[in-house]
DNA sequence: TGCAGATATGTCAAATCTGACATATACTGT
DNA sequence: ACAGTATATGTCAGATTTGACATATCTGCA
């Protein structure tokens, strides 16, 4: 029930309509955990993309995506599954270890 | 590309139709990775929920879903999603240190 | 055996997610 | 400023996932 207000500010409230709550003030720490989740699975495909050399479209091509969907998943927009973030990690060479490491961290610097 | 024999033997196929592949023999590594996390998400589901005493039912009407959906997250339907296995056990109390270790690990006897 | 509770499996309409496309915005080099 | 490249955002038809329901199978237990 309880949100730190630290982590509402992390939200750019893109989209994001849990359940009843339309105020995603309102997020309960389940809610927070899992969009951080998806957040943070995000930036690792952000990071490994880039530290292969590719753009956007160039890993869009690799997994029969679009440009468009790779952005949302990185940027963390609401209409992404955790599968497709999942499935595409794997298709850049993720480990499950690799994995759950994103998955439990909080926020981890990006890998530049 | 090459799959053991062992990890073949594990799947039940039941309705696993991957990519353009519908020999499910012919999955490819990330396609294993992918089910088998799957699996080991449905194995801890069932775990927390025997562990707190919950049916089926139970556990359905605690997150608005059905017997049936949580009989097939347990079982490894290819029907469900890990966004939905990994918002029913967040709702059982999970910590993400806990979701990232059933994600990393392959089997991990379910704890009885 | 028969009953009761739990779990599994099949189906389907409604809800959600997806790739594709258009288009906007950013960033660089010239 | 312009062109080129990369990334972001909005939309939508088609695909996938969902809860719900029916029904089957299991698991003790009297």
């Amino acid at each position: 029930m309880t949100v730190t207000s630290t982590k509402r500010k992390k939200l750019k409230a893109k989209g994001w309509k849990f359940g009843d709550v339309q105020d995603f003030l309102e997020l309960s720490d389940e809610e927070m955990a899992f969009i951080e989740m998806k957040l943070a699975l995000g930036r690792s495909l952000k990071a490994r993309r880039q530290r292969k050399g590719l753009s956007q479209a160039a890993l869009a091509r690799l997994i029969n995506s679009s440009q468009s969907r790779v952005a949302k998943m990185e940027t963390g927009d609401a209409s992404v599954s955790i599968d497709l973030l999942i499935k595409s990690l794997l298709a850049l060479g993720a480990s499950r270890k690799e994995l759950a490491k994103s998955i439990e961290q909080s926020k981890r610097r990006a890998a530049a």
